[in-house]
DNA sequence: CGGCGCATCGGTGTATGCAATTATGCCTGA
DNA sequence: TCAGGCATAATTGCATACACCGATGCGCCG
């Protein structure tokens, strides 16, 4: 995992809070707190062995991630986005994953092309060998690389954050037969895209990816053309 | 303000913590807080007539949204985001706009789209009377209809976040001569666009609008080219 | 028998107090 | 005069205590 140097996070000595906050998102995006489960402030203090302070200020951080939703006076749940809103954040994702795969044909480093290119390359051994937890986990680490090309930190920002909160809806994505290969197929399409410099291929390539092609866009658009939107 | 209804938002009753958010959000946004600003906690909490637990939550809450930036153990400050971040936001933004137009371009209802036209025109008339604030405000009104007719809360939120984060640094965008003119005509061929459903079109309007053509694209993407990120 | 009101209870919102860490100023020594 | 170290002070992190609100269950009345 390409972790550049060690301080460019400010992070001297995570707080308590932090680390709660840390901990619940984990369990979260890895399914161990499904959706709906209330989050009691007590509770989870008892937990982890501190006071309500800190698992307040936790559920807080959590809030505007989206991972977590909570109801004042009323306490905390596991978010439980609806289909709307999960069909929403897909489309997001695909344009945001897209623009970063654009801006990544233009703007990466021959060192980061090359490092994009090891990656890929890793990846083929697992689609052989069929190993969906190692393939899954350097799949994020490729889109991370593709962030990271981008130059843009906000966009990167957006990206991870999005991609997050769809982590639990798609976990058994890659379990479907040979989506490992059909994936690293299009990886394949995307890097040679981004290493030919062309954004406009590179993004057309990840919507694929993504599986938004252009039709299925306007379908979307289509089936939520009825009037009244789900939330502010 | 087209404030639609009075409840699709879960506010009940703000909470003190809520309201000190909103209140400092305000402050920066209008640039009353300038950047770097200490924002004390008991400070605060005094002038708040309140203990120093809101403040906390409100600060807490802020932070993510990157209005203040928040240090371990040493305090928070309002943000203070050099050139680059900001670059970058406004690139985000532009493209997070031309999705929302084209995704208006296709989803919108009739009725939303009489009321982008509606919006569109009383716009004029501060045109006509140089009304800088009363345009400043509409303007915004009439970027959330086109987030609105996207049909994609998620999509808004994004949009909506940046828009604010920028807000402080595009204060003194519209004062420039004939600012508010060609902002108009921009906008006047945004909703064309919108109207005949050309979605491409539209998207392409938006970018001009924000001020990011294709050309200027590239060339940030070119500045952007040295390695390193200015943030993970 | 069913609907309504009320009391109890669980839980969050807020206040206050204490401990730990960081920042600041002074003093000493070279 | 300036650099370095130490003590003091200020501020944040965390814990505890109390008050208020919302939810649930029972009993009463119609």
């Amino acid at each position: 995992m390409p972790r550049s140097r060690a301080s460019p996070t400010p992070k001297p000595r995570p707080t308590r809070a932090e680390a709660i906050a840390a901990k619940l998102a984990e369990d979260i995006v890895a399914g161990r707190l499904k959706p709906g489960t209330p989050l009691d402030e007590a509770g989870l203090a008892r937990t982890h062995g501190t006071s309500r302070t800190p698992v307040r200020e936790a559920l807080r951080q959590l809030a505007p991630t989206g991972l977590v939703q909570v109801s004042p006076r009323r306490g905390a749940v596991v978010a439980i986005p609806d289909t709307t809103q999960l069909a929403e954040m897909f489309l997001v994702m695909a344009e945001l994953e897209a623009m970063a795969a654009a801006l990544a044909a233009l703007a990466m480093t021959p060192e980061e092309r090359r490092g994009l290119e090891r990656q890929h390359a890793a990846m083929a051994v697992m689609v052989r060998e069929a190993d969906v937890a190692a393939y899954r986990a350097a799949n994020v680490a490729f889109h991370h690389l593709l962030y990271l090309g981008a130059h843009n930190g906000y966009l990167g920002e957006l990206a991870t954050a999005t991609r997050r909160r769809l982590a639990p809806f798609r976990a058994a994505q890659l379990e479907a037969p040979d989506r490992l290969g059909r994936s690293h197929a299009e990886h394949a399409a995307i890097v040679t895209a981004i290493q030919r410099g062309d954004a406009a291929a590179a993004a057309a390539m990840i919507r694929t990816h993504i599986g938004l092609t252009g039709q299925t866009w306007a379908a979307m658009a289509e089936a939520l053309r009825r009037p009244g939107l789900p939330e502010k």
